[in-house]
DNA sequence: GTATGATCTGATCGTTGTCAAGATTGGCTT
DNA sequence: AAGCCAATCTTGACAACGATCAGATCATAC
């Protein structure tokens, strides 16, 4: 039940491997980028052989789904902590794109791992619709005006909100936008502009079904 | 020379294999999905030896920008063709949009290595930028009343509908989205929906720079 | 104190990207 | 036409990868 740690002397069952291997996963996708791992570079990073992740995860696509959820458990939590440093004053919704695509430009390999888990599923990711950035967005798309009433409209509005955000954050960092970025005064202005552009983000808008 | 021609001659012994390693990957991308794309299995397909490959690109990811580069010439014909086929009565920017996320959800293979290689270079595609998708973006958001002359405004909308096209590319295709795609009456009625959503898409809107 | 089951290792298989060296062949020079 | 050159393709090899399995090792329930 003790910690073992990684440069001490391993007692031969490691304390918690699976959360071992979930952190130094989530280090190699920091440090070395998303080319750089691999179920054996895991093992490395957390000190046990190539086929211990096994017995913790079916295969190496479970480990990322691993990775994925805590990702997005901390986005969530950003996105949440960014609406709740706001000024009423300020549009909430760009607050979480802004929000949203700073997560996903921080920790680019992380971002990219956790669309990928999302589409071999097929599926929206449950921490993000139950409890996540999502509830917070049909929220905050209610408190902006839309008419929590209209369920088609609603949803609507917040998976094109997500949609518009995902985008932005795959993009945004292309050398194109070098110009536009230091024309405006930095990457936070750069966003803010872009949601801008896309009206939705505006409060008080009309939703209108198809 | 290096620049292998498209021309239909086969020049030496096993004709033009640049062009065969290309085409044998389209194949394999559209068969086997992204997944199943591995050099080797590009030059089995296209019955050569595993090294072959190596005197016509330096490396796999030159493979990835060739097939890539040919998946945005074809985006591009997509767009364009579905423009001329449209009314003048239509919204443009939305047959624009459902023409580059159609492409995307009838070929997520090829689409996914697309996005990978811009990413890798951290660079937009010249064949989209020159002469492609996104010139045409531009072109119709003026007609659509965008100032031709503020070139920040006209850069933030392109990119802002771009983004939008990518990322609902992405995310449509979850299982959350079913109810949405049967209520409204298939795949095109969702996807006009979630595009009047994000208002920049309706003509004659005002574009304000930040 | 021992048996049991979970955990970890080592060895191994098939596959991949990449490279060096040798074989082959088309095209240019004369 | 003869012959060389350079581009092309093959063969063989290497390290790293994901995955599996037999066996070693350990915690714990009994």
């Amino acid at each position: 039940m003790e910690h073992a740690q990684l440069t001490e002397a391993r007692p031969y069952h490691h304390g918690d491997l699976r959360r071992a291997l979930i952190e130094a996963g989530r280090r190699l996708l920091e440090v070395e980028g998303g080319a750089g791992i691999s179920l054996r570079a895991v093992a490395r990073e957390a000190g046990v052989s190539p086929a211990a992740p096994y017995h913790h995860f079916r295969d190496k696509s479970e480990l990322l789904d691993a990775l994925a959820f805590e990702g997005w458990d901390q986005l969530g939590n950003q996105m949440r902590e960014a609406l709740s440093n706001a000024g009423s004053e300020q549009n909430h919704l760009v607050i979480l794109g802004v929000a949203y695509v700073r997560f996903a430009r921080m920790n680019p390999a992380i971002y990219r791992v956790m669309i990928d888990c999302s589409q071999s599923h097929e599926t929206m990711p449950e921490k993000l619709r139950d409890e996540g950035a999502y509830q917070l967005t049909r929220d905050t798309l209610v408190e902006a005006g839309v008419d929590p009433n209209d369920e088609t409209g609603l949803e609507l509005a917040a998976v094109a909100v997500w949609c518009a955000a995902h985008g932005v954050a795959e993009m945004v960092g292309f050398k194109e936008f070098e110009p536009l970025r230091v024309q405006l005064g930095g990457e936070e202005a750069l966003l803010t502009a872009i949601f801008s552009q896309l009206d939705i983000f505006r409060p008080g808008r009309k939703v209108a079904a198809a």
